[in-house]
DNA sequence: TAGCTCGTTGGACAA
DNA sequence: TTTGTCCAACGAGCT
């Protein structure tokens, strides 16, 4: 008898683990053929970070496969075109992946599920990214949530979440090989010239494996004291999961078992309201997702048509010093710094300097939100642009626009001793704490023992805050 | 339905 | 130095 192969098409699922997709796909016993293909086609276009870590964790996860008998395809293209021509050349029974949400990607699946069928192949995708489908949580009137904390309650109040599955223990061998498929170096996913990526490289390891053990390893004490200690970025006090999450090489049923099983196994270790906090992050991912679902355009488009007026500045020259850690504010600097040399940067300094950008400068809340798309390695569809919009006012559940940080207070606050910005503004390492937020304050002999000659050593501020505070106030005021 | 409460992450100022 | 109050006001979600 003839057996037809199955088809795994990977996608934003990068893992064995907890892969419902890959699991059904290789129970059937058949010739298993996994493949990614690079789409070419008219989707949004990774970012150079993201690029970056896709290169290395397809190149685990083909190894990972290999480990299991079974081999990564990899092929270039549209895969409205790529992806039907290879299930015809298999003759493929059965075509399985895990679903993604934004738009172009829901009608590219439903149009390729539609011609599969019509072929005579069985196709079914499956839920790997996310603790609930978008469509699931619904407020009493049936209508999506906008609110965080009233989603987030319904979410849980639905019950357990799934556990995760198992890999598969050994895959099927895959078929032979079929025409077309590149080696992973002609993606050409890496940077060259200039080969930027040195502090990627220092900083992350991608793959499955390693985020398995950053999980780990984070919730074996990391926990303790989760609460507090997750807004300070002068320690490694986050699960720094996010890159590993973005690109499915561990999912959110995964985080969340595990930390169930932490918290129950080790009485004492870390308090309720640790665990709760840390679950309730993996909870901000899934709302933006609820929200990315319902509002498939909100990278370009505010939620709140309200600030569609907003008289945006243009500023190419605040823009790069902004981009590039030149403001003059230490904490910015750090932040933006942190960013472009290890592709990420702590939650909390990422608020400040969205503010920052938003507020300060008057820049449009995109023009930043596509920065941090180029360049974070967690970069996600759906978060990004969520976060982006909090900040700016115009997303649900909005920080209130009067609510403008003071990036010096918050590095006073946060990062005491400035040990987070001498870390990424090594201009600044001799500043005592006391000043190092605010050397524009500090008296000359200070400046002079540290080595530090403003406008020449380090920039001067950009713009004044108690200024740019008030000059953000007036302009939300004229906004009808 | 109408009314009530509440909203991840703050800042400035006064006492 | 710490603590309380206001900022300005809207709409989601619930009862």
């Amino acid at each position: 008898m003839n057996v037809r192969p199955s088809l795994h098409w990977f996608r934003s699922d990068l893992r064995l683990a907890d892969n419902p997709a890959l699991t059904a796909a290789a129970a059937t016993g058949a010739p298993l053929a996994c493949v990614y293909v690079l789409d070419d086609g008219p989707r949004r276009p990774m970012g150079g970070a993201a690029r970056w870590w896709l290169h290395h964790s397809l190149a685990a996860l083909a190894q990972a496969l290999a480990g299991r008998g079974g081999a990564l395809w990899l092929l270039r293209g549209d895969p409205a075109i790529v992806i039907p021509a290879l299930a015809r050349h298999l003759d493929a029974g059965l075509i399985t992946w895990n679903r993604r949400y934004g738009k172009p990607e829901r009608d590219l699946d439903a149009a390729l599920k539609a011609g599969l069928r019509a072929e005579g192949r069985a196709v079914e995708s499956f839920n790997a990214a996310l603790l609930r489908e978008p469509w699931e949580v619904r407020s009493a009137a049936g209508t999506p949530m906008k609110v965080f904390t009233p989603f987030w309650r319904t979410a849980r109040a639905a019950g357990p979440f799934a556990p995760p599955m198992p890999a598969p223990e050994c895959l099927p061998a895959p078929p032979p090989a079929a025409p077309g498929l590149v080696a992973l170096d002609s993606f050409g996913l890496l940077p060259t010239r200039p080969d930027w990526a040195g502090g990627l490289r220092t900083t992350w390891r991608p793959g499955e494996a390693s985020a398995l053990a950053r999980l780990a390893d984070f919730l074996d004490g990391g926990l303790d004291g989760y609460a507090d200690k997750r807004d300070r970025p002068d320690g490694d006090f986050t699960s720094r999961l996010s890159p590993h999450l973005a690109f499915g090489e561990i999912g959110p049923r995964q985080i969340v078992h595990a930390a169930d099983l932490a918290v129950n196994t080790r009485t004492g270790a870390f308090s309720g309201a640790d665990h709760a906090k840390f679950i309730a992050e993996v909870g901000w991912r899934e709302f933006a997702y609820h929200l990315f679902y319902e509002h498939p355009d909100f990278a370009d488009k505010g939620l709140n048509a309200r600030f569609d007026t907003f008289p945006w500045v243009s500023d190419p020259a605040a823009l790069a010093a902004w981009q590039q850690g030149r403001t003059g504010y230490p904490v910015v600097d750090a932040g933006m710094r942190q960013l472009w040399q290890t592709g990420w940067m702590h939650n909390r300094v990422r608020m400040v300097v969205s503010s920052f950008l938003i507020k300060h400068l008057q820049i449009d809340w995109r023009e930043g939100e596509r920065w941090f798309w180029d360049t974070l390695v967690d970069a996600d569809p759906a978060s990004n642009p969520a976060s982006w919009q909090w900040v700016a006012g115009c997303g649900a559940d909005a920080a209130p626009y009067y609510r403008i940080f003071n990036p010096i207070l918050q590095g006073v606050k946060f990062d005491p001793d400035g040990d987070y910005v001498r870390q990424f503004v090594p201009e600044l390492a001799g500043m005592p704490a006391e000043h190092i937020h605010a050397p524009w304050e500090a008296p000359p002999a200070v400046l002079a023992r540290a080595g530090v000659r403003l406008g020449v050593t380090y920039p001067r501020r950009v713009v004044d805050h108690g200024f740019a505070r008030t000059r953000a106030l007036e302009a939300y005021a004229g906004l009808s």
